[in-house]
DNA sequence: CATGAATGAGAGTTCATTCAT
DNA sequence: GATGAATGAACTCTCATTCAT
C-alpha cells in the first residue's frame, strides 16, 4: 500500500497496480478466486510473491481492486444521454449493440470473477451493489423517465422494466459463459432480437400474416 | 460409499444423503463452496466430518450432489404441458408465477451455490449445461415451436428468444440474491410485468392514450 | 478377544484366527503393513472390519499374530537332529536345502512383513529377538558345538559363525525380495553353493587346475 | 522445488536439502517412516513444517532423498580398485573391514529406513534395486572376475557369490540391528571371520590339531 | 521497492476403533 | 458373534502472508 507523493512514481504505481489486476482478472476467471494462488498472480503478472503484497493489502483486495475498475469502466459509458433525438428503435438496436460489444471484448471474465463471488460473499455483494449496480439503475431511470414522459415508451413501473432489461443482459452474458452452443453462435443476432422483442412483444402483429419472413420484425414500422 | 442391497438400508442411506446434501447447500450458500469447511457442513447436518465420507467421495461431490438434485426438481415441472389451450396471456402469466414462486421458495441458494462455482469450474459448468441447462431448453424449444405454428406466437428465432426469456429469469434471481431493494419489494409484480413486457413489448399501444393506467395493457385486442 | 470355554467354540475362533491372519500376511507384504487397512484385511478375509476386533485388540496385534507363527513354524523345525551321522557335506546340502525350500514356500511374505516392521519398530524387535532369533539361535549353537568337538567343523567362535551363516540366508532372501533377477532365476542352486563356500572357501586347492571341477575342494591343504 | 540459478543459493538450497535428510534419516530411523510425521522431521531439522515441501515434493520424496543419498555414498566408495595388487588374504579382511566400519558409522539407520520401506513398496523396491543394487553388482562382478582369471580365486559363479558375500553383509546389518547381542559385542571381529570364512571355510585344515586355539586361523600359515 | 524462502494456521481426508443392531 | 455406519483424532499438504536480504 504506497503512497507516493512523487507524480512519477505515483503512475508507475498506477501501473504496477493495473498490471496486476489484469492478471488477477486473468487468472481468476480461469480457475476462479480460491483456487488460484497468489503464486499465480504474481506469476501472471510477471513479479514476484511478495510484490503483491506492496501494492494490495491481501488477496481479497485484488477482488475489490477489479470490481472497482468494473465500476469506473460502467460510469464511463455515459452513451445513454446523447442518443435521446432519434427514434426508439434504431436507438434501442444501438444501445444493445454497443452493451453487448462492451461485454464480449470488454472481457466477459470480469464478470465472471466478479460475480462468481459476489454470490456467495455478502459484503463483496452490499459492495457491489452500492459501487455497480445502484448507480447504475439510479442513472439508467432519470433516463427512462424521459422516455416514459415523452410517450414514446409504455408507462410500465421504470425501475422494474429496467430490472427486467438489465436482468436479460446478466442472463445472457451468464448462459453463454456456461457454454451454450446457441448463444456462441448467435451472439450478434442479440441486440436485434432483443430490440423486437423489448419493443414490440411476442405476440403476432395484429393482422399480420405471421408469414416465414423473420426479417419483417426489425422494419415493422407505428406498432 | 455404501453399496447397500438392503432396500431399508437403502433408504436411510438416501435420507443421510439428503440430510447432508440439505445442511451443505444452506451453509455454502452462506459463505460460499471454499469458504465453508466440510467440518461446517458436518455440524450444520449434525454428524461428524468423516461421517460425509461415508456418503460423498470428497468436498467436490457435494457440489455435484447439489447440482443433481436440482437437475431432478427442474425435471419434474414438466407444467408446460397442461397449459396449452388456454389463452397466451393467462398461460404466460400462470407460467411465470409458477417459475418465480418455484425460484423463490424452492430455494434461491441453490442457484447460488451452483451458480457461483459453475461460473468459474469448467467441469461443473460442462456438467451443469449437459444436465440442467440443454434438457430445460429442448423441451421448451418443443413447445414454443408449436406456440409459432399456431400461430400464437410471432416467428422469431425460437432457440434464441427462449434464451432470453430464460436470461431474464435468470438475471432477476440474481439481481435478487445481491440484493437490489427493488426486487426485494416488488418481486411478487414481475410475473405481471414479465408477461406485459414480452408479450407486448415496450411500445405504446397504438393510438393510446400512454395515460397512467397500467392496467389496460391486459386487455389489449386482439390478442 | 473371546475366551471360549466349549473346545467347538475354540477351534472355531482359532480357524477364524489363522483365517484372519493369512489375510492380514496377505495383504500386508503387498502393500506394507502401514498402507493397509483394517478394512482391507476384512475384505481379504472375506469378514467385516468390526470382526476382526472380535479376535484382534488391535492392528498391532495382527502383526503380533503374524510374527507368533512364524515362531511356531520356526520351532518345529527340528530337523537338526537327525542329520547328525552322515558326512559333512551331505548334512549341509540337504539342511540348506530345506531351509530353502521352507523359506520359498512357507511364503516369504511373512518375512517381508514381519522384518519390516522390526527394523523400524523397537518393541516389535525386541520380541522378534527373544522370541525367534535368540531361540533358534540356541539351539544351533548346541547342535554346532557338537560338530567342532567331532572335529568335523573347524574351532572357530562359534556363535559368530551361526550368525553369519543365518545372515547369509536371511540376506538372500531380502535380495530375492528386492527382486535381483540372478537370484530370482538361479535360486536353486544356492544351496550347493552355499554348501561349497561355506565348507571349503573361496581359495582354490592348491596345486589345483582351477578347472571345472568344483569337488574336489575339500582337499586343500596348507592354504 | 526451488530452482536458483544463483550458484550461492543454490548452494544453500542444497544445504537445506541435506540438512532436512539428515534429520528425516534420524526420525525415520527412530519409529519407521509411516510413524513419524513431517512436524517430528521439521521439528528434528529445527524448521518450520512448510518449509519441507519447499524443497521435497511430499512425504515419499524424503525417502527417496534419503535412498539417493545412500546411491552416492555406495559409489563413491571405489576401494575395489587400488587393492589389486597385495596378496588375497590382506585384501579381503580390509576390504571387509572397511565395509564393516562405513555401514557402522556411516549409519545404519539409513539401511534401516530405506530397507523397511523397500520390503513392503514395489516403487521404491524398483528403484533402490536399479540405483543402488545393480550398479554394485555389475562393479564387483568385474573385478572379481580379474581375481578369477588371475587364479586366484576358485572358479564359482561369480555373480552368485558375489550375492553371497553381499547377503552376509546385509544380513549380519538386519541381525545387528535387530539387537542380537552377540553381534553388538563381537562386531569388530567379523572382518577377521568372514576372512576365514570365505577364503577358507568351515573345513579343518587336513591335518590340523583342530585345536582351541582360535586366533591361530588368522595366523595361518601360508597365507 | 523487489524478491522468494520461511512460516504455521488451517483445510481435506483417512482410518483405527466403537457399538447399536 | 457378526456387521458396518459413525466417530473424531491425527495426518499430509497448501498457501496467504511476512520479512530479511
Amino acid at each position: 500500500m504506497p503512497e507516493p507523493r512523487d507524480p512519477f512514481q505515483e503512475q508507475v504505481a498506477a501501473l504496477r497496480r493495473a498490471q496486476i489486476l489484469d492478471a488477477a482478472t486473468k487468472v481468476f476467471a480461469q480457475r476462479g478466486f480460491h483456487r488460484t494462488t497468489i503464486r499465480d498472480v504474481a506469476r501472471a503478472a510477471g513479479i514476484a510473491d511478495g510484490t503483491i503484497y506492496n501494492y494490495f493489502e491481501n488477496k481479497t483486495a485484488l477482488l475489490l481492486g477489479i470490481l472497482n475498475r468494473l465500476n469506473e469502466t460502467e460510469r464511463r459509458e455515459d452513451d445513454l444521454a446523447q442518443v435521446g433525438d432519434t427514434d426508439m428503435r434504431s436507438f434501442m438496436r444501438q444501445y444493445f449493440r454497443q452493451r453487448f460489444a462492451a461485454l464480449t471484448q470488454g472481457g466477459p471474465e470480469v464478470f465472471q470473477v466478479v460475480l462468481s463471488e459476489v454470490l456467495v460473499n455478502p459484503e463483496l455483494r452490499e459492495l457491489y451493489l452500492q459501487q455497480v449496480v445502484a448507480p447504475t439503475f439510479t442513472l439508467a431511470e432519470t433516463y427512462f423517465a424521459q422516455l416514459v414522459e415523452a410517450g414514446k415508451v409504455r408507462r410500465l413501473d421504470i425501475p422494474l422494466t429496467l430490472r427486467v432489461i438489465a436482468a436479460a443482459f446478466l442472463g445472457l452474458l451468464i448462459e453463454r459463459i456456461i457454454g451454450d452452443p446457441q448463444l456462441q453462435t448467435k451472439w450478434d443476432e442479440l441486440a436485434d432480437l432483443l430490440t423486437t422483442l423489448f419493443l414490440d412483444g411476442l405476440l403476432p402483429k395484429e393482422g399480420g400474416s405471421n408469414g416465414p419472413d423473420q426479417e419483417r420484425q426489425h422494419r415493422q414500422p407505428g406498432i
